[in-house]
DNA sequence: AATATCACCAACCGCACGATA
DNA sequence: ATATCGTGCGGTTGGTGATAT
């Protein structure tokens, strides 16, 4: 038996939120809050909506200082250099990026920068995978959470000898490296693009991480 | 002008996880 | 210890407008 589900999918309403809703769910938050629990707020306002639908209205389109579109080159430079780090764990790329929902930039990574970034390539961007432990330790040195600011990987060696080492290193001020950009700059095909040895990733040994290129 | 294809994005779905009874 | 429930997340879908043929 599989688990219930969370709303009457027979009477519930689906599809895109009407003024009326919007104004209805917004009034309603911004004067009580949300009460802590999404499924009992749609029935206690009169919304025929499930609890996880007013949840994503509210949280992507009617909260507060939410942005919407008009991404600038360094919130794009940002995206791809998170995603290129930690993949596509968008609510915690989301989260250096305010006023940004993980919704918007997952859509805008799938619809704009993926292409952007592999114009003319061949094959979609490498998938990083490796655990969860991993990816915690690579994002999340004590100065990162410190200064807000994200970590990059950074090749140390000629990229012509089949092999690259990149060192972990904590990104400061203006020294962000532009990942896209290098990549355009040197030249280097699809093809060349790094993969990752996840056997030379472990939670102990993050400081350098190896990259093979294919 | 009509049709097909593409691009964009809001919203839905199912799963995993943590809290709690 | 375990079952249940609410929440958060990432993947995917479907509607709509723009553009190409």
């Amino acid at each position: 038996m599989g688990r219930a589900p969370c709303c009457d999918k027979a009477t519930v309403k689906k599809g895109p939120w009407s003024p009326e809703e919007d104004a209805t769910l917004k009034s309603h938050i911004q004067k009580h809050g949300t009460g802590g629990n999404w499924i009992a707020l749609p029935h206690k306002i009169g919304l025929k909506r499930c609890g996880k639908s007013c949840r994503l209205r509210w949280l992507n389109y009617l909260r507060p200082n939410i942005k919407h579109g008009g991404f600038t080159e360094d919130e794009d430079n940002l995206i791809c250099t998170l995603y290129l780090t930690i993949g596509s764990r968008w609510s915690i790329i989301a989260a250096q990026l305010p006023g940004r929902t993980d919704n918007d930039i997952k859509n805008y990574w799938n619809t704009r920068l993926k292409k952007k970034l592999f114009l003319g390539k061949q094959r979609p961007p490498p998938t990083l995978d490796f655990s969860l432990a991993d990816h915690e330790a690579l994002i999340m040195p004590p100065q990162l959470v410190a200064n807000s600011g994200y970590c990059n990987y950074l090749p140390q060696q000629n990229i012509n000898h089949g092999e690259a080492n990149f060192q972990h290193q904590n990104v400061w001020e203006n020294s962000l490296i532009n990942i896209p950009s290098l990549q355009l700059q040197e030249g280097i095909s699809y093809g060349d693009m790094p993969q990752l040895n996840t056997a030379a990733v472990t939670s102990s040994s993050v400081e350098n991480v190896s990259w093979f290129w294919t």
